[in-house]
DNA sequence: CAAGAGGCCTGAGGGC
DNA sequence: TGCCCTCAGGCCTCTT
């Protein structure tokens, strides 16, 4: 499932095969996505020139002078760069025919993922209530302590709203609460300025190296050389329910947050 | 405003 | 072997 990491990999498989190329056609295969693809991706994007892919929190951009399509990965949603003569697939939703002779394909199963417009000096109303990007120098502990006075809600949930922070999914809120040590459960108004000091660097720590590894769970990858992601070997905490701890050997607990599975040790995290 | 629940969607995996 | 059920979960939207 696309976290940052994992569109931040995208993004950077992508942009050498699509920047400075024009777009020469669009192929739409279904209507819709999770939204309605709006006809601008229809009728105005064809002929315009990619200048820019770009990341907004698990959005993808790619600008041009009329404007920016807007990708999102959903769950499930994997974008490749393929010869134009590659076989469709199933659930392959949307080409975009590109002047190299390529096209960027992208492909869905379970469709939670989008291709949206926003014209040239706009923002799209999704992007308006982001929070800010966790590896910008804005998102710190100090920022953490002050969003979270007064919130029952726990820190995890509250980590996880991209309205606080965008990009932190299930994966790296179970992995940066782990390395901080504070218990997803804790109600994210009594977590110490201290402690959300430890869980901002733990947030910029761990994201910044899963990206470094290519993400946690890319496997049809678009670059030429095709490389998955290799951090779900590294992962302490995510989807080891039941194994022992790293750092204790107490088996890591299990259970619903937020209607979200999450593991955590009772005993390293507080 | 905050918090919790519902819903979208399909493939994987477990049980029988 | 094959069918059925449950689960996975980003994140918007509705309800409380």
């Amino acid at each position: 499932m696309p976290e940052l990491p994992e569109v931040e990999t995208t993004r950077r498989g992508l942009a050498p095969h699509l920047e400075g190329k024009r777009i020469r056609g669009v192929v739409l295969r279904r209507p819709d996505l999770r939204w309605p693809i709006p006809k601008e991706i229809e009728s105005v994007l064809p002929g315009q020139r990619i200048d820019a892919v770009r990341r907004r929190a698990k959005y993808l951009l790619l600008d041009t002078a009329a404007g920016s399509a807007l990708l999102h990965l959903g769950m499930t949603g994997s974008l490749r760069v393929l010869p134009a003569s590659t076989p469709i697939g199933a659930h392959d939703h949307v080409d975009l025919q590109l002047s190299s002779g390529r096209v960027m394909r992208f492909n869905d199963p379970r469709r939670f993922g989008s291709l949206l417009w926003q014209p040239a000096g706009e923002t799209h109303e999704l992007l308006r209530a982001l929070g800010p990007e966790p590896l910008a120098d804005e998102f710190d502990g100090d920022y953490l302590f002050a969003r979270s006075r007064n919130r029952k809600a726990p820190v995890k949930t509250f980590l996880m709203d991209q309205g606080v922070v965008v990009g932190v999914g299930n994966i790296y809120a179970a992995e940066s609460l782990f390395r901080a040590g504070i218990s997803p459960l804790r109600a994210a108004g009594k977590v110490s300025r201290e402690r959300y000091a430890a869980l901002a660097a733990a947030v910029k720590d761990i994201l910044a190296y899963a990206i470094t590894r290519g993400g946690t769970t890319l496997r049809d990858f678009i670059s030429p050389d095709g490389a998955p992601g290799y951090f779900e070997q590294e992962l302490s905490a995510y989807g080891r329910g039941g194994q022992p701890c790293p750092t204790c050997g107490r088996p890591l607990k299990f259970a619903n947050i937020g209607q979200r599975a999450s593991v955590w040790c009772g005993h390293c995290q507080r």
